[in-house]
DNA sequence: AGCTATGTTAGATC
DNA sequence: TGATCTAACATAGC
């Protein structure tokens, strides 16, 4: 499920799998999940090399030998990376694979085909150009002030705008408001001092947790509110008794804002 | 079978 | 114009 964490883990699984080996061949199952046009790809890559990656939010980039030459990855919802030696081994939804010369393959696995492959020639011109901000590890205190209350919506949402701080997704801006004692719907030009400085450790804490749990939810310390969301495989009426808030225990209040689902503690998340 | 989903964005609306 | 909000995207899984 990339949001930031995720694609670190995915940028350090590409990172140990896939540099240095020259690539033969790029075999795309869908155009569409292309950001340029197949031809230049095929062009651009045949027989250059990853040489290393960088990231910035949920965006991935592989630098190549060439230095005009790198690759961006979004992983929309879905996406994930497997490297794999035989084609009998390929994975399901590799719709896009680089071919490597040592018989490796790097497959780009796209379930639900909201991933994104693509050529950049300069990481900051397509920041700039697709207002991604400051990454959520990166962003001081003083810049995520000044960024979130020039903004009127709910902090949700804006935590959600990736030109505002990049890499939280849904899942992620409900755990640090959870840990920052926000209410999802407090105005963002709203949030005093206290909160501002709340919200972000919150975002560093929970960003760095999930790294470092390699974004295994279940491992998560048991005060998250990620395991209220991760016990939700069953008919909601019959899961509702058991999400309470893992510090004071009161009922976990399920609502929708900015058009996604949320979870917060209404005891102890309240506009002030 | 119908509903929901981790993300992004075009187009509508304020 | 600019900010904000909504719906749609494509598909799998439950």
């Amino acid at each position: 499920m990339p949001e930031l964490p995720e694609v670190e883990i995915r940028r350090q699984y590409l990172e140990t799998s896939s540099l240095h080996q020259p690539i033969n061949h790029i075999e795309v199952e869908d155009k569409k999940l292309l950001t340029t046009d197949y031809a230049t790809l095929a062009q651009a890559l045949t027989g250059r090399q990853f040489t290393g990656t960088r990231r910035t939010g949920k965006n991935l980039f592989v630098l190549t030998d060439d230095p005009a030459v790198i690759v961006h990855m979004h992983f929309g919802m879905t996406g994930d990376l497997e490297y794999y030696h035989s084609s009998l081994d390929r994975p399901r939804f590799a719709r896009i694979v680089f071919e490597f010369a040592n018989g490796f393959n790097l497959g780009f696995l796209c379930p639900r085909k909201f991933e994104r492959v693509g050529l950049v020639d300069d990481i900051d011109a397509f920041l700039l150009r697709k207002k991604i901000g400051p990454d959520g590890l990166a962003i001081s205190l003083d810049e995520l002030t000044e960024r979130i209350r020039r903004k009127k919506a709910f902090i949700k949402p804006v935590l959600l705008d990736q030109s505002v701080v990049a890499g939280l997704g849904n899942w992620i801006v409900d755990e640090v408001l959870f840990q920052a004692f926000i209410h999802p719907e407090q105005r963002a030009d709203t949030l005093t001092d206290i909160q501002m400085r709340q919200l972000h450790q919150a975002i560093y804490l929970v960003l760095e947790t999930a790294i470092r749990y390699e974004a295994t939810y279940r491992d998560f310390p048991n005060n998250f509110l990620i395991h209220v969301r991760e016990w939700d495989d069953s008919p909601y009426d019959d899961v509702e008794a058991h999400k309470f808030c893992p510090r004071c225990q009161t009922r976990i209040e399920r609502s929708v804002v900015g058009g996604r689902t949320t979870f917060f503690c209404p005891k102890e998340q309240v506009i002030s």
